[in-house]
DNA sequence: CATGAATGAGGATTCATTCAT
DNA sequence: GATGAATGAATCCTCATTCAT
C-alpha cells in the first residue's frame, strides 16, 4: 500500500506543471519584462499568490520555465540524432529537433530561443549557464565535422545558431516545415565542406 | 557656404539629440520594456517629463530611436558598399559596416539589431515598416550574386541576417574585429559559389 | 431566521462599503475631475492601489457611486410615496424625499444631483441610463396629475427637476427643511390646478 | 494724431479677447478642471506659455471668463425688459433673454450657468460676487410682481433659476426655441398668480 | 509679445510581493 | 493549497507654471 504522501504528489506536480505551462505561454509572446505576474496567474486560472506557492519569485518562474526549455530541445535533439551516422546528418537531424522545438507551439523552447540573456544580472548569469549546458552538444556535433579548422568550427556554430534562432522571426506555420527550413539552412554551410 | 535658413538650429537640435542618445544608450542596453522613461530621463540629467517636450510618449521616442539606428546603419552600408565591385565583396562590405555599427558603440544601431518587432501592436507594425527599408538594402545585393537559385537566395538572407545579428550576444570587444567576423561569417557562405 | 449562504459575506462587502463611502464623499465635495483617487483613497485610510482591489478603474468606482446613489433616492422616493394617496400629494411627497436625501448628508445621492452626466463619453452615456432609470419614476408621478396637457407635464417635469436639484446650492442647514421647501417647490405648480 | 500706444491698444484688446473665447469654449465643454490650460492654448493657436502674459493664471482666466459671461447676459437681459411694461412680462422677457444666451452658443453664459460654485476657496467666494450681482437684478423683477408674499418671491427666484439653468441638460436646438421654453417655464408659475 | 525649454508635483494605474485567514 | 486584501514602489504621462531668450 501506497502512503499518502506519495498519492498526493502527482496531483502537486501536476499543478505545478499547468502553472509552468502558463507561465511559459505568458512569456514566450511577451517576454519576461512585459510578461506579468497577473498575466500568467490569469492564464492559469488562478491568483497571482498562488504562484508564490510554487515558485519563489518572478524570476526563478521564468528560471524554471527556461530550464524546462532547454531540457526539452536537448532531449529533442538527442532523440533525434540517435538516427544518424554520419557528421553532417546528425548536424541537420539536430538542426531539424531545434526548430521543431522552436517552431511549433512548445513555447518553452521559444522562451529560450527568445531569450538571449546578457547582462550582469544574477538572473542572467544563471540563464546563460543553463544554455551553455545545451549549446555544448551542438559544439560536440560541430566538433566531429571533417575537414574544418577551429576557426571556422566556431564561427560555424556561431552563424548556425544565429540563424537558427532567428527563423522564429520570420517562419509562416503554413509554407516550408521545420525540417526543411534546417535541411536548407544546414545545407548553406553544408555544401562546400562535406566533400 | 553655408546657408541662412539653418542658422540657430544646430543649438535647438542639440538637446533633442541629446535626449535621444540617453533613449538609444538605455534602450540598448534594457530594452523597450525595461527601459524606463525615468532611466532615460536621469541618463540625460532632466526630469521625466521634460522629455515630453519633445517627444510625444514612450513609444515614439523609441521609435525615433530605432528609426535614426536605421538610418545610421543604412548609410554606413551605403558607403561601404560602393568602394566594392564584386557582388560577393559587395556582400562582404555590407556585411562589415553592418556589425561595425552594431558592436561599436553605437546605441541606436544595437537597438535596431535587438529589437525584432514581432505581434501586431501599432509601434511594432511601424517598426517592420522602418526595418524593412533597410533590409531590402541587403536583398538587392543578394539578388546580384551568381549562380543562386531564388530559393537560395531567401535561406542566404534569412541565415546571413540572423548570423549577423546574434554577434551581439557573443561579440567581445578586444578580440577579432567586427570586419573580420564579417568576413568568416559571410566566408562560410561564400566559398562554394564564389568562383 | 437568516440563511446561511451570506454567512462570512458583510465582512468583506463592509470593506468595499467603507471604500464606496469614502469615494462617495470625496465625489460629492470636489465632483468627478478634480477629486483624486488619492483623496479617496486617504479619507479612507488606505493606498491608492488597494482601491484598484475592489473598483476597476476611477470611472467605474465613481460610476458604482452613482448607482448606489441613484438607488437610494429610489428606495427613499418609493418608501415616501406609498403613503399618500392624491396625485399632487404623491408628488410632493415623492419631491420630498428626494430633497432629503439630496440635502441630509447622504454623500452618494448628492454625486447624483450634481453629477448632470453630458457628452458621449462611455461613462456619461452610462450614467444617463442610470439616472433615466430613477427619473421615470417621477415622471409617472407626473403623468397622473389631472387637467395637464403632455407639454405641461413635460415642462412641469424639467422645471420640478431644475428647481429641486438646484436646492443643493442654496440650501442651508438650520433653516427651511427639505419636506418645507419641497412643499414650498411644489406648491408654487400646484396651487393652480389642483382643485 | 493719435499717439502710438493708443494706435496699439485695439491689437492687443483683440488678442486678449480672442484668448478668452477659447478658454471660454473649452471652460464650457470641459468644465474648469477637466479644461486645461493646454486645451485653452491649442484652442486658441498659441503656446500655454503665451496665457500667462494675459491671464496671472488658470483662476483668473477662469474667473473673467465667468465675469464676462455674467456681463453679457445682464446686458442680454437688460435689454430685453426695457420693451416691457408689466411685471410678468419682463420676467418672461427676462428668462427668454437668459436662456437666449445660455442655450445658443455663448460659451460665456454656459460657463456661468454650469459653474455654480460652492465651498469657500478663495477662487469660488470671488465667483459667488459676481454671480449674485447678476441674481440681483431678477430678484428685482420677482420683487415687483404683485400679490405674493416674501417667502413666495424667494422660493419663485430659487424655482426658477433652477428650471432655467437645467434647460442646458435637456435643451435641443431643433425643438423649441429658447424664448418658447421661457414663455413655458414662466408660464408655470404665472398662471395661477397673474390673476 | 511670444515661445521653447524646463520643472516638480501630482494624475491614474500596474507591479511583484506578503500575509492572515 | 488557495486566496482576498493590502502594500509601496514604480509605471507612463499631464498638470499649471516659470523664465531666459
Amino acid at each position: 500500500m501506497l502512503s499518502n504522501r506519495t498519492v498526493g504528489r502527482p496531483r502537486l506536480e501536476h499543478r505545478r506543471l499547468e502553472l509552468l505551462n502558463a507561465a511559459a505561454n505568458v512569456f514566450a509572446r511577451k517576454g519576461f519584462d512585459a510578461g506579468s505576474v497577473r498575466d500568467i496567474a490569469s492564464a492559469a486560472n488562478v491568483q497571482p499568490s498562488s504562484l508564490y506557492h510554487f515558485f519563489g519569485s518572478k524570476e526563478t518562474l521564468f528560471e524554471e520555465v527556461y530550464m524546462e526549455g532547454v531540457r526539452r530541445i536537448k532531449t529533442s535533439v538527442e532523440t533525434a540524432v540517435v538516427t544518424q551516422g554520419r557528421p553532417w546528418d546528425k548536424l541537420e537531424a539536430a538542426a531539424a529537433a531545434h526548430l521543431t522545438s522552436l517552431l511549433e507551439d512548445d513555447f518553452f523552447s521559444v522562451v529560450v530561443a527568445e531569450t538571449i540573456p546578457k547582462g550582469t544580472s544574477e538572473l542572467n548569469i544563471r540563464l546563460i549557464v543553463h544554455r551553455n549546458d545545451y549549446e555544448k552538444m551542438f559544439i560536440a556535433f560541430i566538433d566531429r565535422l571533417p575537414n574544418l579548422t577551429n576557426d571556422n568550427k566556431k564561427y560555424l556554430r556561431f552563424a548556425l545558431f544565429g540563424a537558427l534562432n532567428a527563423t522564429v522571426n520570420w517562419y509562416q506555420p503554413g509554407k516550408d516545415s521545420p525540417e526543411e527550413i534546417a535541411r536548407r539552412i544546414v545545407g548553406l554551410f553544408r555544401v562546400q565542406l562535406d566533400t
